[in-house]
DNA sequence: AAGTGTTATGTTATACTGTAACGACAATTT
DNA sequence: AAATTGTCGTTACAGTATAACATAACACTT
């Protein structure tokens, strides 16, 4: 199948908020932080960064690459993975391992690595701090002698608002 | 490439404990397991349970292919990948999900979706049950409202060993 | 202006990871 | 016996990601 073509809206949340002030902060967050920082968010990077933003699920590679043709009819995949990898050093995004899919990241600039809340039904995902919990695992590394690099904690379920929206559709709570 | 042949012996530290007391371990474990929930670890399932235990690396999926074939010539990727679904729904091994790869599960039967710590240098992982952790993610979850079906908490770094026999390589410690 | 270094992108090809779909076959149930 | 279930063989393909090399654009120097 290659029929991604748009961000899924089946069970999209994004009436409940405004989702455009999402994308422009985002996207202003982005140029500054990167003017700041002495690099360069290119055309490119700029338009891939805005895609994934087009919703809270996270956005897979080649859905990037069918929706970035049409504007940037050279786009291969390195064109893509190239800009994902920017984005990702520069903390923008998030890359979601257990979906190999790559989401917008709030906190830009600062403090990384959280907690992903992924949502099989709506399949947004929220983003926690979690302060507490990363807390316990600075403990945990402490006592087994462990140097961090790098975490991913990412969790599957289902969201608050998908839960409460069908109250009573029993099949989402196994 | 297709070079993966063995496990990588590289940076192991095999040498501190006895494996094949862990592998003849799990493999019993997991045999009584399955007889008592009347589920069958035929021979493929058994040989690719087997392979994942030969080292504590986590191991590719076309790995165990290469690895398998000479036994079972007629493996091909959908042999494999059903055995790893299946030991994977037995709670036998994990998923580590940031190196599409597969590790051994110590505490098969109980207890599951574990902190797992990966050694960037002997590539090796360290299962870890982390209480305090668990219990504050479920903290975080009710706070969310979120209802969990599963976790990966993935951690890359350093392990203790890797940290301590090289304390005068700065290189690791980035 | 010509040369050099650097960064970003274009381009081709290929490697790696994973699944769908269908048939064969055996064991079990009805 | 027929139907069902579970496992595996087999073919084909979908989806994910990178290597390697070429080119362009710009900044800086000489």
């Amino acid at each position: 199948m290659n029929t991604h073509a748009e961000p899924n809206p089946e069970h999209q949340h994004t009436s409940a908020h405004d989702h455009s002030t999402c994308i422009s902060d985002a996207l202003t967050t982005a140029e500054h932080l990167c003017a700041e920082r002495g690099v360069q968010l290119t055309p490119i990077r700029h338009k891939v960064l805005e895609l994934i933003w087009a919703s809270h699920q996270a956005v897979k590679a080649y859905e990037l690459l069918d929706r970035i043709k049409p504007l940037q009819s050279a786009a291969k995949p390195a064109t893509v993975y190239r800009a994902l990898d920017f984005l990702i050093e520069q903390g923008l995004i998030h890359r979601v391992e257990s979906l190999n899919a790559f989401v917008g990241c709030r906190c830009s600039g600062h403090q990384h690595e959280q907690l992903l809340l992924i949502c099989k039904h709506c399949h947004e995902v929220e983003e926690r701090t979690a302060t507490e919990v990363m807390q316990a695992l600075s403990d945990e590394f402490k006592q087994a002698g462990f140097i961090v690099h790098s975490k991913a904690i990412e969790v599957h379920g289902i969201c608050a608002k998908c839960a409460e929206s069908s109250a009573d559709n029993a099949e989402l709570l196994a």
